[in-house]
DNA sequence: ATCCTAATGTTAGTGGCTAACATTAGAATA
DNA sequence: TATTCTAATGTTAGCCACTAACATTAGGAT
């Protein structure tokens, strides 16, 4: 009757407890022990679901494909213009499902410095598909990177700015709001 | 005779020692037990000295100030420009001294995840200060934030640019090239 | 010479993480 | 249904970063 394998359903499992103990007592008061007893697992089928304790709250799902969206924005741009641009076309869809998720993740991660390094730590990826992307198109390698760098930088303070707040209104507003700062339109 | 303090003096015997020892087995196999043994203390001093084992490599030193520099450019400008102004001053004179040093610790720090990302975690006290002095001048939080990350992260790719290639020229060169990116000097 | 305090040492832990090996669950096949 | 084969999990033992509590020393000030 379970579609989802047990592998899924364990690791989903895992994720759960995880969030609920880190929300609840704090991400240090909780022992990767704790989770998977909570899980009803042992230890070290957690670490073959997750290699590391913090990556059960960095998960973003939604960084790929960034890149393919950057890949279709007009090639005449800047550089950075054609990253933000990119990245707007994505960001301003991708903000229904998971939004309230993204949220409680973010603010277990901002408590914790470990978490907030692992953050920046996850974009890393991310940053070096858009350098590829610019890179193909003639873009040198340098000034690829550092595009894409600072755009990614911009919406990081964006998710986080929305994550900490309580607003209503839905994430992209925000990160539309940071890319404005980057290619100039806020010019007033 | 010794001028410095013992303590001072224990300090840098243990930097000394972590980074001849990262540098010639890596970071995974140096164990901090090792490094205090052949700095002549136990481990606990070390602890002592240094709040994490990253902490030995991750120590940049020249980042403050930076703030004081973005609040002495023009007001005038776009936050975004404006702080590119301000990193151009320092930058430049801030390269003489340690640029080799500071070489030999990013190219320790990139070999390892950890390491990498506590590189961020530092540079997120810098950007906090830029952005205050930004909003004490009227720019919204929001902005200022999002300005100061975005420059801060091409800056970070210009040093990693230099610090692994084996180039003769100033770092201080790089580091222009990438703030070229984000403010528009670079419009060909 | 004596004291006083900072710097260090010792010891005994906790918790993240891994390796090696044993075990089970569950789907495929017969 | 019985068998088998493999992925998923369990057990155990251990390494290492890091901490707490307490004992000790070193070296300058008095």
């Amino acid at each position: 009757m379970t579609s989802t394998s047990r592998s899924a359903r364990t690791r989903a499992l895992l994720q759960d407890a995880a969030l609920r103990l880190f929300s609840e007592q704090g991400y240090d008061a909780t022992t990767v022990e704790q989770i998977a007893r909570e899980a009803g697992v042992s230890h070290m089928t957690f670490f073959r679901h997750f290699p590391t304790k913090d990556a059960v709250v960095l998960e973003d799902g939604f960084d790929p494909a960034i890149a393919a969206a950057v890949a279709t924005a007009p090639t005449e741009l800047l550089p950075l213009v054609r990253v933000c641009a990119g990245l707007r076309a994505v960001l301003t869809h991708v903000d229904l499902p998971g939004q309230e998720e993204v949220r409680l993740r973010v603010r277990i991660a901002v408590e914790h410095p470990a978490l907030r390094a692992g953050t920046y730590a996850a974009t890393e990826a991310t940053q070096k598909a858009i350098a590829e992307v610019l890179v193909a198109d003639g873009v040198s390698p340098f000034e690829a990177r550092v595009a894409s760098a600072a755009a990614l930088a911009a919406v990081t303070v964006a998710v986080l700015e929305w994550c900490l707040s309580d607003r209503d209104d839905p994430m992209s507003s925000q990160l539309s709001a940071a890319l404005d700062v980057l290619d100039g339109t806020a010019r007033r």
